[in-house]
RNA sequence: GCCGCUGUGGCUAAGGGGUAUAGCGACGCCUUGGUAAGGCGUAGGUCGUGGGUCCAAUUCCCAUCAGCGGCUCCA
């Protein structure tokens, strides 16, 4: 497709649907001025899926405006405008934009740079300031459908006011459009907060918000996750602890926790003194540390905890088993040497990618470097961070830096996974810190006799348990694998006539080990077929007359509709025991 | 926390100023049935919570709590 470039030069464009898209926001731009004078333009700009206009507009805008600004878009596609391209001087642009009221645009211009020729846009009778490209002819915006309303404060920054913003989506086409719109339906049939329900997994109620239960197939899962780790962590020397989950002021305070993260953290009083409980585990792994005097033969030092941390997170913010007041992390602490943290931070990075893979998950790194809110000395954040790009460059990941939103006590690697719609959410994390081992004053002893400082490693590999969780049932759409399966096989019997075979199958099942159900009640084999698939449990053993007159055999339904025919129960045992010790 | 929307039995929804409907599910009876829903019947809600207006509110208004979509913030 040919764009219109903001040099007044007609090409191919790189990206069809990004040029679509964000000539659809001028067209909603211009469906607003139409129908709502008046209101004010902030920025427009296509986004992965869609795009957005953020509009400040008195009094805002009702979800029925969506459809008359639809309605008014479709006639603009319809009257076919040619899109022109111009430039200003800068403080003719200024006076411009001011001339016509908008006031966020005369802010964008004054922060672009002094020698910037400023480029606009125009369609009929609307104007934009704009650096495009954008299409040649309104037409282009075929196919297009607003989605909704939200709030978006200007610039982003929750000080400043906050604007009303109108997302939407468009496509070269109708039927790309159509499809766009399915996969968001099915999508939704994948959301974890239903599926958690449908499969009793777990309920966040009222009376806890944010605060999730584990209902009891939600546990087998859970803890079938955490039998996973412990192997792991086993075969990679760690040294698993246990910390409380309350502890006195003082240490938080000594911690810098008290300074940097007082907002989030819930308190209780014991004897008139002020305890916190726990938002983090580390300075918890660092009283360990200190219990005994360590040398450098036993660096590195891994402690590992499955710690319950609890934050109060804003109301706004809480999301499922996403975002969550409470939380399970994998933790683990290491202290090492100043030469030992490439290595170590290299295995952690493909210890987390060991465990990502496993589960076909598609990651992205962000390195995230010192926020405002921080302490310690430039020099150490400098160190700190050149620790993890190194160890990034040793394992030739891929990142992106996210500046400013690391942790107060030092920079991380994050690393990102995706929900069923595309948001992305950070789970594991390999933070490098120098500040804890200072204000804990924590050592080893050299080669040389003499006390050093170790270094302190951060890290988390599901991130936390329960938004791993979450991120689980979306990826499987609660099609989980054998070995997390919290019913593995189902027993169905074909009649009253089967049942006494039906429960003779079941309790060898058990006794292997295998999680089954008997579903021995008087309905029929078909009605028991859809529940259990709707259940989306593994494997279904259908035993009617034939199974039980022959008494060593079973008929095997797989969960995907497949009829796997008859089998050997002890067969069919030895395959389920070995896919959950293979854990596939 | 901020902006907008939502809140009816376990779930999904309909309704609407004069104490509320349906389907699924649950339970009971009949049916003994072979790969995604057999039939009949019964129970279950006072309409998130608290105020207010009104002869009367679940239905209107206010507040509050929770959820949803975003923003900000974060594992």
């Amino acid at each position: 497709m040919k764009a219109l470039y903001s040099d007044g030069t007609v090409k191919e464009c790189e990206d069809e649907l990004k040029v679509i898209r964000h000539t659809a926001s001028h067209v909603l731009a211009q469906a607003v001025q139409r129908l709502y004078p008046g209101t004010k333009l902030a920025i427009g700009p296509a986004i992965d899926d869609g795009f957005y206009y953020d509009f400040d507009k008195e009094g805002g805008f009702a979800p029925e405006d969506l459809d008359k600004l639809e309605a008014e878009m479709k006639k603009i596609v319809k009257e076919n405008l040619k899109l022109e391209t111009f430039t200003k001087p800068r403080e003719e642009a200024i006076e411009f934009l001011r001339s016509k009221g908008e006031d966020y645009k005369v802010q964008l211009v004054e922060d672009l740079p002094e020698d910037a020729p400023i480029s606009f846009y125009k369609q009929g009778e609307f104007v934009d300031l704009c650096a495009g490209p954008h299409a040649l002819y309104t037409k282009a915006v075929k196919a297009f459908k607003l989605l909704s309303i939200a709030g978006a404060y200007w610039r982003g920054n929750e000080k400043n006011k906050m604007l009303q913003r109108i997302y939407g989506t468009a496509f070269a086409s109708k039927e790309a459009l159509d499809a766009h719109l399915t996969m968001l339906e099915e999508a939704k049939k994948r959301d974890h907060r239903r599926l958690g329900r449908e499969l009793g997994l777990f309920a966040i109620m009222e009376e806890g918000p944010g605060f999730p239960f584990f209902l009891p197939k939600g546990m087998v899962l859970k803890n079938a996750l955490i039998d996973y780790w412990r192997g792991l962590h086993i075969r990679e020397d760690y040294l698993e602890i246990s910390t409380p989950m309350i502890l006195s002021q003082s240490l938080w305070l000594q911690s810098g926790h008290w300074d940097h993260y007082k907002d989030n953290m819930y308190t209780t009083t014991i004897d008139d003194e002020t305890y916190c409980v726990k938002p983090m585990n580390c300075p918890g792994s660092i009283l360990t540390y200190r219990v005994h005097t360590h040398s450098y033969k036993e660096l590195p030092i891994r402690t590992c905890e499955l710690g319950l941390v609890h934050r109060h997170e804003r109301s706004g913010t809480l999301h499922g088993l996403m975002r969550v007041r409470c939380f399970t992390q994998d933790d683990s602490h290491i202290y090492v040497t100043p030469e030992q943290i490439t290595d170590e931070i290299t295995g952690i990075v493909r210890l987390i990618d060991e465990v990502y893979s496993k589960f076909g998950f598609k990651y992205h790194v962000e390195l995230s470097t010192r926020p405002e809110d921080s302490m310690g000395s430039d020099e150490d954040w400098e160190r700190a961070t050149d620790g993890l790009v190194t160890a990034l460059k040793v394992c030739g990941l891929e990142y992106v830096v996210n500046e400013g939103d690391g942790a107060f006590y030092g920079p991380k690697i994050d690393f990102h996974l995706e929900d069923s719609i595309g948001r992305t959410w950070q789970c594991g994390t390999i933070q490098l810190d120098f500040q804890m081992p200072q204000r804990f004053d924590i050592s080893y002893v050299g080669t040389d006799g003499e006390k050093h400082r170790p270094i302190m490693i951060h890290r988390v590999i599901f991130g936390s348990v329960e938004r791993f969780i979450g991120i689980l049932i979306e990826h499987y759409a609660g099609k989980f694998p054998v070995w997390i399966s919290p019913v593995q096989v189902k027993v169905l019997s074909v009649s009253e006539k089967t049942f006494d075979y039906a429960s003779k199958v079941a309790a060898k099942l058990k006794a292997a080990g295998i999680r089954m159900e008997l579903d021995n009640r008087d309905e029929k084999i078909g009605y028991k077929i859809r529940e259990a698939q709707l259940e989306k449990v593994p494997y279904m053993l259908v035993l009617g007359e034939k199974e039980s007159e022959d008494g060593t055999i079973v008929t095997v339904r797989c969960r995907d509709g497949t009829d796997a025919g008859q089998m050997r129960l002890d067969d069919f045992i030895a395959k389920v025991v070995k896919e959950n010790s293979d854990r596939v």
